[in-house]
DNA sequence: TTGATTATTGGTAACGATATCATGAAGAGT
DNA sequence: ACTCTTCATGATATCGTTACCAATAATCAA
């Protein structure tokens, strides 16, 4: 019925059978389909015509297990694709990869140090030929360079300990900095903090960049203030309601990211709609920018920097790599970030 | 110098190489590795203590040739990651499918029909166990089961013309319809329009949703403050200014997506910021819900439904046609909406 | 016309893993 | 002691593709 793909059996053709139409052999079918190098122009058009007829499509397993042949496939792992900024960085990497013909395969680790070794063990079983990963913390022996065997990894974002690869990070501490900077220049002396665990590489630079803005202010932070280790935005709330209900309430909050930020939002909401009138509402510094920031009913500023940028950056890197000397030492690109008022 | 890995080799050791050093053949390796039936406890300490010290890992896609081994992979093919709406849907559908140990291959398609071609035939290439597809519209033989050759396909969000598979969508009628009566019932009488290109299958449902309540109330769309076919948030902001400049501006707006809305809120802003007078900004009614919805300045009706739940349910479809029978009539399931104020 | 070169094609083997069958050893039942 | 199982193991062949080499045909220089 339809114009073409007549065998209908469920299994999938493969070159034999194509050979078998074109009255070729296998290996001329490989040839043509691989540029038609050394192959009569008439030839190959009996092969195209039966990949047509039969709706052949490569097995591209097959092919990688060849020495020398790329699987095509770089893996990457981050700890959540529905936080937008993790979307953003994906799509990056999909932007440089797709470009120089490579798909991802994408998986979670959920900040969880366990699943990340397995999903990286699992990239390599499926022969990628680079690995870029957000680390999630912890042990970090499973990227060492001998583990991976020759698979380039790039780390985006965050470090990780003791492992001397390529990484494309974030000016962490100098964004954090200014952005607490712009909060003491407006009067603000009593700031509170939502932030990563300290155990991660960006909630310790965050956290680093946040006090030496303080210090250099002759201020410190509360710890009564400081809440640290929330992972979504509801855990998130709750640390900014916990934090906006104590006795000395800051003037003022850090959010040092964009799940911290929206969650401290949410809470301002809820204490609004419970009739807490606007003034006393803190404003906020967002690590990461979110969508809509410049409606928002308190003064948001935004540290912000181009998470798609950031994916792109990575891949870039892998690719140098896959391009170039394997062995060339690690680099690290700090990107810098911008601060501004979400309001003009 | 570590504790393991001492062959720093670039080379993947092999199932040869582990039997070798454990002193048996390939075959003990492989049947050790799958499960240990028939094969010594004594041996296959020997087996894992070879695999632990060479660092071994097997490679999926050479398993993968063999006849009836399934490759383990999911092709996810969306049409953007940088949309947090189908980041979520990603989300969901990696939730299932690790659960069911497999890993996805993300694409993007761009909305574009080409390249959405090209990705599904890449996938299948790479045997993935099936493909779970947010159409892009256009031409739509190359979704035919019988292309497909057995690889179960599953659309999410929309349909395909003429293409008889499972799908799970959304109820965007009577979303829609029901959005836009709750604006009808505050007495909004004058509603502008942004949303997709009408060729698409949510683009077209949700404006029929979107007329069909106008019609109830006696009412008619006014072409003018109908704008179709914004992609991204600038294109909706830019829409939405000239929608509201224009003369007898609408009272309302109806955004049929997530961009949409989010555009049209950024167009609300900017007029702010210019000083228009709030009492002169429309209501919005966003179909697709966005992250603090509740702290806009203009009261905003959203007819949400979980994306999440979208993908976890495109996964499960997709897992209950490979365990169960290939050639069950297509199912079609329509999720629920839930229509609220953003405020209370 | 002849030998040499080039272009086109196919045969064979190999990639890494495993299904199948064959082998041998150990134990059970008579 | 002897057959009958059962268990543990290995040899071989195979999956789909392509590198390598051999074989043939066509072209060219002398």
């Amino acid at each position: 019925m339809g114009t073409q793909g007549q065998n209908d059996s469920s299994r999938q053709p493969t070159v034999k059978e194509v050979a078998l139409l074109a009255g070729v052999s296998p290996m001329t079918v490989s040839r043509t389909l691989n540029g038609g190098k050394s192959v009569r122009l008439e030839v190959q058009q009996r092969v195209i015509d039966a990949v047509q007829m039969l709706g052949y499509q490569r097995n591209e397993n097959a092919r990688s297990i060849r020495p020398g042949q790329p699987s095509g496939l770089v893996g990457v792992a981050i700890t959540n694709i529905a936080n937008p900024y993790y979307g953003n960085f994906a799509l990056g990497v999909e932007d440089i990869a797709s470009q120089r013909g490579r798909r991802i395969i994408l998986g979670t680790t959920g900040e969880d140090s366990a699943r990340e070794r397995q999903l990286i063990a699992d990239f390599i079983g499926r022969q990628v030929e680079g690995l870029i990963l957000v680390p999630s913390g912890g042990r970090s022996d499973h990227l060492q360079p001998n583990r991976l065997r020759g698979t380039p990894l790039v780390l985006a974002s965050r470090m990780a300990a003791g492992v001397d690869v390529d990484a494309v990070i974030v000016d962490d501490i100098g964004g954090a900095l200014r952005g607490t900077q712009a909060l003491l220049d407006v009067g603000h002396t009593r700031i509170g903090y939502l932030g990563n665990d300290a155990s991660t590489f960006t909630g310790m630079r965050r956290f680093q960049g946040f006090r030496q803005a303080l210090v250099a202010a002759g201020l410190a932070a509360d710890p009564r203030h400081v809440r640290l280790g929330q992972n979504d935005i509801s855990e998130a709330a709750l640390a900014a309601t916990d934090v906006l209900m104590s006795p000395d309430a800051p003037t003022a909050l850090f959010a040092a990211n964009n799940r911290n930020a929206v969650g401290a939002l949410k809470a301002i909401g809820e204490l609004l709609a419970h009739g807490r009138p606007l003034e006393t509402m803190p404003a906020l510094v967002s690590f990461d920018s979110f969508e809509l920031s410049e409606l928002m009913p308190v003064p948001v500023v935004v540290v912000d920097h181009d998470a798609r940028e950031l994916g792109r950056q990575a891949a870039t890197m892998l690719f140098r790599r896959l391009d170039g000397d394997p062995d060339a030492p690690a680099v690290v690109v700090e990107m810098p970030t911008v601060v501004r008022n979400s309001r003009r």
